[in-house]
RNA sequence: UGGCCUAUGGUGUAACUGGCAACACGUCGGUUUUUGGUACCGAAGAGUCUAGGUUCGAGCCCUAGUGGGCCAACCA
């Protein structure tokens, strides 16, 4: 039973590392820390399920932690819209924690930092501390009050807290070192003033600690063994493990933060901040708008927890710069609806269809499968009629043998009913179709058994009863933003780049079935994709949400119909040269076996013999450490020449590049050369 | 005039820690199909940023370069 070995991340390889060493399984502790000042979006996922998941595979407690430092941002929504989505994503916390609840804690390491002589309490403008402060490459200096006496910063700290300066008159700082090479360690800020009522603690405190004292010493008061964030707060390490110097015990859990490249989506904005601007100008409706990339914006499109866990789980965790095609996160959802989501008939762009020799008034309900996917899924009945509704796309009058659907004079299968014949097209005066005629065959009604039912047609169209049809609004929507990566381009903001049609409001005709239907079911409208129903739905007036279309490999052919290949041969298929053989065939040569290895040669002198002198003279100025592309230098060169019926050593460059194998440690490319 | 991180098909991630670069998405082709969906089969596509070095052997280790990212909020 030799079990595959399972590739762990570099984060997992980390935690097992730690755990063959001095920490036990008892010991991990994981966090997901975010800031409670808007709702959380896809990137945040990935964060959630590094740690959650972390979490799951050893059994070890995660802490849901509001990191909530700044009252000015900070709001109670944003609490609950964020316990609500981590729970949706099937994720369950340890504890609920504020970094708010450690504000006495925060303090009184505070004072002992100042007794310490540590910190002190800085009392000038933002400005001329920035001007010490120095830039990434020039050191800062240190300020004026850089050396005040331990008294007089106790006491002017005590007076901030006490609420006795306004604003920016102090803040108090760690005394590091102005000429640090990481900017985070030129004596940070830990607190400042902020006359602001708290979502938590509301006016009982006016001074507020900063990021990088609050989070590490959070941490280690709630014990987090591994500390996860993302690539941009690698400087802070150098900090936070300066800040846990100042306190850490040496008896309990030393947390210890690391980090991985955050989660970047191509057609997509990710940032907090930017999202919120979308929202406030009405560029969404809300947080939750199904164009949103927010976990409630997805939750409200139809994407399912699971969908998404297997996207972030298919990302990986590194440490790269990445961008992930929006085309993975769509695969993962049509691969989980594909499996669960009930199949029904709906037309979005109707045309009248008249089968002529269906009786009038006469109806049938046939019985249609709910899912193939799922044999448990069971069938449902399904109204037709002499008068339906099918999509306009699927007629056409005359159209080439590539197009399987209705056509005069023509079969097509109606899906679960009858095969129809294409018949007259009726046009109004602008030569629109508005009704088509067709006749049917009484004998082939679907499942019938029949041998006309067995008949083979090319084409099945999905189509509705026009009297039993359920009339529903219907949003399509597409990517909002028309560029790749609208937050990247210099001089242009994100705004120039949003796409005005990214949403499509339609009436489409549903079968009756979906009349009874309720917030959040999910239906694969077939041939047209997967819908949702809105939380604005009614029983009055259906609102349908596309989740994501079917993949569709028409409609990428339709367009090449159209214009064949004018654009000249684009890209001959390009044969192999014989160089690029050669070449992949050497990259190995050195270390293959004996065996493998002779066979290589003989294959590498069959090539050579179509090789240019120029391409065989490319060989020589090989990286001395490319051994098997010497070799297969060497091997091409010999071959090359017998074939040419020249001396090796008439052709240029050839005799230093021999004599350079000669001389090598290497005992193949010595021999290799020693032939000549 | 700096520090830190990073570099593998179009994209993302692997390569059991130095031994024939793999998996997924995407692309292209085929089979099946009452969804031009699904499923299944197959193919193309990188030789691992560059240059040196260590080694019998380097994507992996070392050095230098180059490209990209992050760092100068009383934000997190």
């Amino acid at each position: 039973m030799t079990e595959a070995h399972k590739p762990l991340n570099f984060i997992e390889q980390i935690v097992e590392e730690d755990l063959a060493g001095t920490y036990t399984k008892d010991d991990l502790r994981f966090r997901f820390p975010p800031e409670p000042n808007g709702y959380l979006h896809i990137g945040h996922c990935k964060a959630i399920c590094i740690s959650f998941g972390l979490g799951e595979k050893y059994g070890a407690p995660v802490n849901l932690r509001f990191d909530d430092t700044n009252p000015a941002k900070e709001e109670q929504e944003y609490v609950d819209a964020i316990k609500e989505d981590v729970s949706w994503l099937g994720y369950k916390w340890d504890k609920v924690c504020f970094s708010s609840d450690y504000f006495q804690q925060l303090y009184d390491w505070a004072i002992t930092l100042i007794k310490d002589g540590k910190a002190y309490v800085d009392s000038q403008t933002s400005e001329a501390m920035a001007e010490q402060k120095g830039t990434p490459t020039q050191p800062g200096v240190d300020g004026p009050y850089r050396n005040r006496s331990v008294e007089e910063n106790l006491d002017l700290f005590a007076r901030m807290k006490a609420g006795e300066f306004s604003e920016g008159e102090h803040i108090l700082r760690a005394k590091i070192d102005m000429t640090h090479t990481n900017m985070l360690m030129r004596d940070p800020i830990m607190y400042r003033v902020l006359h602001k009522d708290h979502h938590r603690t509301g006016s009982d405190w006016c001074i507020y600690p900063m990021y990088d004292w609050t989070h590490g010493e959070s941490d280690y008061i709630e014990q987090i063994s591994h500390s996860l964030c993302s690539l941009e707060f690698k400087p802070h390490r150098e900090l936070y493990d300066w800040f846990l110097d100042q306190v850490y015990t040496g008896k309990d859990v030393r947390t210890k933060q690391r980090e991985f490249a955050r989660l970047n989506l191509n057609y997509t904005i990710m940032s907090k901040r930017k999202l919120l601007k979308l929202v406030e100008e009405g560029v969404v409706s809300d947080w939750d708008d199904p164009r949103m990339p927010t976990i409630s914006g997805l939750r409200r499109r139809g994407y399912t927890a699971a969908s998404i866990r297997n996207f972030i789980d298919a990302v990986g965790v590194a440490k790269r710069d990445n961008v992930i095609d929006v085309a993975l996160l769509e695969f993962h959802i049509r691969e989980d609806l594909n499996k669960t989501a009930p199949r029904v008939m709906a037309v979005l762009d109707p045309v009248k269809l008249v089968i002529t020799n269906y009786p009038e008034g006469q109806e049938e309900w046939l019985d249609a499968e709910n899912n193939p996917e799922d044999q448990t899924a069971g069938e449902r009945k399904v109204p037709f009629s002499r008068e339906l509704y099918i999509e306009r796309e699927d007629f056409k009058e005359n159209a080439g043998n590539k197009y399987f659907r209705l056509t005069t004079g023509k079969e097509v299968r109606l899906k679960n009913a009858y095969i129809i014949k294409g018949g007259e097209a009726i046009k109004d005066a602008s030569g629109t179709i508005t009704e088509i005629h067709c006749t049917y065959d009484p004998e082939s009604r679907s499942g019938s058994g029949t041998e006309a039912s067995k008949r083979n047609v090319k084409g099945t169209l999905h189509w509705v009863s026009i009297q039993h049809a359920v009339k529903a609004e219907v949003r399509l929507f597409d990517r909002l933003f028309s560029d790749e990566n609208p937050d990247g381009h210099e001089g242009k903001d994100f705004m120039d780049f949003i796409n005005p049609n990214s949403l499509q409001i339609i009436t489409g005709y549903l079968e009756p079935s979906l009349q009874e239907v309720s917030t959040g079911d999910i239906f694969q409208f077939q041939r047209m994709g997967y819908f949702n129903v809105d939380k604005e739905s009614t029983k009055k007036h259906l609102v349908f949400n596309r989740t994501v279309g079917l993949r569709d490999s028409w409609a990428k052919k339709k367009p090449k119909q159209q214009q064949p290949q004018q654009q000249g041969a684009q890209k001959p298929q390009q044969q192999a040269s014989p160089l690029s053989v050669i070449n992949k065939l050497g990259k190995k040569l050195a270390n293959l076996p004996e065996e493998k290895r002779l066979k290589t040669v003989a294959d590498i002198h069959k090539y050579a013999v179509e090789l240019t002198e120029e391409e065989v003279q490319g060989f020589f100025n090989t990286a001395a450490k490319k051994v098997g592309t010497r070799l297969a230098g060497l091997e091409s060169l010999y071959a090359f020449a017998k074939a040419q019926e020249k001396e090796p050593k008439d052709i240029e460059g050839a005799a230093a590049f021999i004599e350079k194998a000669r001389e090598d440690n290497n005992e193949l490319l010595q021999e290799a050369a020693s032939r000549f």
